[in-house]
DNA sequence: CCAATTTAGTTGCGTACGCAACTATTGTGA
DNA sequence: TCACAATAGTTGCGTACGCAACTAAATTGG
């Protein structure tokens, strides 16, 4: 006779300890580096990301929409977060030439200068919070897992 | 003769393809998560967590204070959040009889419903998100791994 | 070549939450 | 016992960001 309800299918204990340490380590860590990034350097994690992906385009200069595309912020997001950068002098506004509608995040000088500096703290945090803690073989299991869930999410 | 300058560690390639594999992967597992919840059952995480909390508590009721330590909340977060489900019915306050200065956070039978239905929806979520695309081995390295970043975090 | 659609970005409004200041209650030490 | 400190929680204010509505510019199709 065929069972009419359906069952959840619980968590066994492998797998509630992978989630559980997982879903508690996560907050935590993203507040630790938060809280040492803000200390030494005054800015938030969004704020670096920000930098990082200017930096690293050509001129150093993007589209807002492949901006927030990158950051996971929608358009309004976006425009808040470039409000607090270009009023700090870390970036400017310019529009694009080719096409009018697009306005360009440009890194200034200064704001090389602030991620120049940054850059070695945020590193020295991301190590001591989080590379330390894991031997060679543990980073290569997890970027494997990390990879596999990843694919899994942008079905 | 001596290097002066402090050099900074940079990432090698393993260790920078496990950073960005877990950074670049935490904030959308977040939101796929999140989106579940709120289509399924209209709620968010955190209210979830609420819920959870409080359904394993004695007597299914809690102190705000002890709430909020366990919800990495601030007082004043918990306290908003707790406004929120008291005015859906989830969630009652009533007054320590024992320390009239505590609050206790009291599960409704109708917030008990509420996570009843929701625990199920939220399970399979988790599992499609996040279980489902891991092996056991890796469920194992990957709790091993966590459970020592989290203790690093809490030196 | 021009109307309709699509795309880029900003703004008003709402939500979530942290910080600091505040009230109320309990604990403590002279 | 009584002033002072510590603890629990709420409220005002500020920040961050999403959604929906909006403007402006580019693209497209008849």
């Amino acid at each position: 006779m065929a069972r009419t309800d359906e069952k959840t299918n619980w968590l066994n204990k492998t797998e509630m300890a992978a989630w559980i340490s997982f879903i508690e380590t996560i907050g935590d860590l993203q507040y630790s580096l938060d809280s040492d990034l803000r200390e030494s350097c005054d800015m938030t994690s969004g704020d670096y990301q920000v930098l990082v992906y200017l930096s690293e385009s050509p001129d150093r200069r993007t589209r807002m929409c492949d901006l927030a595309a990158r950051l996971n912020l929608t358009p309004s997001g976006l425009t808040r977060r470039l409000d607090g950068l270009v009023k700090e002098g870390s970036v400017t506004r310019e529009v694009s030439t080719e096409d009018r509608r697009v306005q360009l995040a440009v890194l200034t000088p200064q704001g090389h200068r602030k991620l120049v500096t940054a850059a070695p703290l945020h590193v020295a945090s991301v190590r001591h919070r989080f590379i330390d803690r894991l031997t060679t073989e543990q980073m290569k299991h997890l970027a494997a897992a990390f990879t596999s869930i990843r694919e899994g999410l942008s079905e």
